[in-house]
DNA sequence: TTGCTGACTTAGGACCCGAGGC
DNA sequence: GCCTCGGGTCCTAAGTCAGCAA
């Protein structure tokens, strides 16, 4: 662990060593390609007018096969139609758009009312699009490709979409009772359940085989909530936990589970294409003319709430929601979904300033729960983009806050002091905001701001270094943080003044929270959040780890081992743990079983390939030749083969409890990694599975091998 | 300023299924 | 053809952050 954390520390410092060179290395490139670039493809366009390439095709055709939704320029892109645009659009401002939208909406009233008419006339809409789609095709007959541009599309008003269908949520099945046979046991003797109370003794019964059952805040709150929907008899008798005997349901359900894996390939068939039918009909939706993936449409089923760590609440009831608990959001002028017959829906909503399709309250938080759009959507898309230009703008002024907060450290308000240690610990250590949570009603994590003095500990000297922070305390999903770093002097000083007379259990900074760092941050840029340095941080040591760990030499799947390293350096950074599988010890093992195979028959292939060469060097005749070359081809063969299993070995020893997934798909431009992959010839296939491709389509669209984050 | 809520992103674990080895 | 393993996908919990009301 130790290790990890001294690397971790290591990788951190030197990333630090790195973005001032990447700055001086930037400066000195002022006004290259890639900063027009960065220009063209900046975020404002997202809302405006340049993703509006010719979406209207599959606007018509809803074919989303062939075009992905993204409006990105292309190469041979001509003018852009409305050059009074492109002004707006070089300076990005995410944050102020809604002000600025507010501001503008008088200037852009005549506008507007175009939109309504628009809006109210979809049809005339659509009949436009036709338009163009013909006019395209046209142009592209003769051979001219020309951007189309769908002008009208654009969202300053802080709308989401214009026109939204789809078919609404899929509900799980009804509970089925259990067949008679099948007892539940109360103090040793049979028992009946009502429907009710047995549904949720099957929840329980299931679960008979995870540690969660052996928990007592569970067994309590599972109890508790299972007497809830118990009749009054049953209430009566059934009063301890610890005289319930599940294991015949548990055994019954074991069984079923075993029964549908030994099901027959006919029968397996037909479950998927009932699957595939299902996922056509509620898996899509169309936005704005586009047929999209639906991210979640299955209504969560009910079941005992798995809190992570240790939530209080784990083990309460799920309860199943019906079509009375659903909000449906589609647009007016679309097919409304319809309510399971014999019901309806809580609500039906028209609003464009979000993006979800429906929701619904959960009983355990009371919080809101959403079906939105898959990652490989246009709206997700842009979202994710937009991210990482908001990142990339802090690589431009991180050195100005960087210098900021140390000027801040000896502030004489104790407030900018606190503002700016957390600062930098959110820099530097890639730490969470840290919002404050409801105590007792979720898990005790902390992040930055809302760490406490048991969370830290100050040591003056440590292992040879000054100034030393030990960090310990449970983060998100309760996923410990744990990190020995080596600060400056004047940190460490405010630090000790910060725990002065202070318990365990108080805020270390007590003049601080998200609200206020980020209303800080905001002032220092537009669109600023403590999350963005959480993206920087990680996009910025990828690109630098790549460019260190690359040797042009490497065959592709050492390329591919180096790019997981950089990968990984990043996940360390931002602590994404695994759990280690629980076949790890095993599976490796059987993969060293293999090299040893492979260097045996190795070796033995490089003595037939001597032997060979003996005989052919008496012989001198053809097939001994062949017998060499042969024999040549074999030993080479082998040796790829076993590089391959000791590349693999590596990877998988280096990544036992470290997550790379979370990095790739949330934290990671996908930009510097489509860069690599085109510079260093690697496949994208490598790096990026069809889902990923999908999510990423933007950034596979625009990127080229020179492409500096 | 504080508390609360809604919308959206980020997260790890469970589960499924197919590739590849035997 | 069977089995194992791990990647891919699904699931949903747990964060972040902005906006609003008191």
């Amino acid at each position: 662990d130790s290790h990890k954390h001294k690397d971790k520390h290591k990788d951190r410092e030197h990333s630090h060593k790195e973005h001032k060179r990447d700055k001086e290395r930037e400066n000195s490139k002022n006004g290259n390609r890639q900063q027009d670039k960065h220009f063209r493809f900046s975020p404002c366009n997202l809302s405006g007018l340049s993703y509006t390439r010719m979406c209207c095709f599959s606007s018509l055709s809803i074919k989303v096969e062939e075009d992905n939704g993204y409006h990105l320029p292309i190469k041979h892109e001509k003018p852009l139609k409305r050059e009074r645009d492109e002004d707006d659009r070089y300076e990005h401002k995410p944050k102020k758009l809604k002000v600025d939208n507010e501001k503008k909406v008088k200037k852009r009233k005549q506008e507007d009312s175009d939109y309504e008419e628009r809006e109210v006339c979809i049809s005339l809409f659509l009949l436009k699009c036709l338009l163009l789609h013909f006019k395209e095709s046209q142009k592209r007959a003769a051979g001219e490709v020309e951007m189309v541009r769908w002008e009208e599309e654009k969202y300053t008003d802080g709308s989401k979409w214009r026109f939204l269908e789809h078919k609404g949520p899929v509900f799980p099945p009804p509970y089925e009772p259990l067949p008679d046979r099948i007892r539940f046991y109360y103090d040793g003797k049979a028992m009946k359940l009502s429907p009710a109370a047995e549904e949720v003794a099957t929840f329980y019964a299931k679960m008979l085989d995870h540690e969660y059952t052996t928990k007592d805040i569970f067994r309590k709150n599972f109890f508790k909530d299972w007497r809830k929907e118990m009749t009054p008899e049953e209430k009566s008798k059934i009063t301890e936990l610890k005289k319930c005997d599940f294991t015949e349901m548990h055994e019954y359900f074991k069984a079923q589970s075993e029964a549908r894996k030994q099901m027959t390939k006919e029968e397996k068939q037909k479950i998927k294409e009932e699957n595939e039918r299902i996922l056509q009909e509620y898996g899509y939706c169309v936005m704005d003319n586009h047929r999209e993936r639906i991210g979640n449409f299955r209504i969560e089923p009910p079941g005992l709430f798995r809190g992570r760590g240790d939530h209080p609440k784990m083990g309460k009831l799920k309860r199943r929601i019906r079509p009375e608990d659903i909000i449906i959001n589609c647009s007016k002028d679309s097919a409304h979904p319809q309510a399971p017959p014999g019901s309806r829906w809580k609500e039906l909503r028209h609003d464009n300033k979000v993006t979800w399709l429906v929701s619904w309250t959960e009983n355990i938080q009371g919080s809101i729960k959403y079906i939105m759009l898959n990652p490989s959507s246009r709206i997700k898309g842009e979202k994710d983009w937009q991210k990482y230009e908001t990142a990339r703008r802090l690589k431009k002024s991180v050195e100005h806050i960087r210098a900021q907060y140390r000027e801040d450290w000896r502030s004489k308000e104790m407030r900018i002091r606190q503002r700016a240690v957390a600062l930098y610990f959110i820099d530097k250590l890639a730490l969470r905001a840290g919002n404050e949570k409801d105590e007792g009603e979720t898990a005790d994590t902390v992040g930055c701001c809302s760490l406490r003095v048991e969370h830290i500990r100050l040591h003056p000297q440590m292992d040879g270094q000054d100034y030393v922070v030990e960090l310990d305390f449970p983060g998100k999903d309760s996923i410990r943080y744990y990190n020995k770093v080596s600060v400056e002097k004047r940190v460490f000083k405010n630090l000790q003044l910060f725990l002065e007379n202070k318990q365990a259990k108080d805020d270390l900074f007590d003049r601080l929270n998200t609200s206020i760092l980020n209303k800080h941050l905001q002032e220092l840029m537009d669109g600023l959040t403590a999350k963005v340095f959480r993206t920087y941080n990680a996009s910025i040591t990828l690109q630098q780890q790549l460019k260190e760990l690359t040797s042009p030499d490497d065959n592709i799947p050492e390329k591919i081992l180096s790019y997981n390293r950089a990968n990984r350096a990043v996940a360390v950074l931002c602590n994404h743990q695994r759990a280690p599988p629980k076949t790890f010890e095993k599976s490796m093992h059987n993969l060293q079983t293999k090299i040893d195979e492979k260097k045996k028959q190795l070796s033995a292939a490089k003595k037939e390939l001597k032997a060979a060469k003996a005989d052919a060097k008496m012989l001198r005749d053809e097939k001994s030749k062949k017998a060499v070359e042969m024999k040549k081809k074999a030993v080479q063969r082998i040796s790829e083969q076993l590089m391959k299993l000791e590349v693999q070995a590596t990877d998988r020893e280096e990544n036992k409890q470290i997550a790379l997934g979370t990095s790739k798909l949330n934290y990671l431009d996908p930009r510097i990694s489509v860069a690599w992959c085109k510079k260093w010839a690697v496949p994208i296939e490598k790096i990026y599975n069809k889902t990923q491709r999908e999510k990423f389509a933007w950034a596979i669209d625009m990127t080229d091998e020179d492409f500096e984050f």
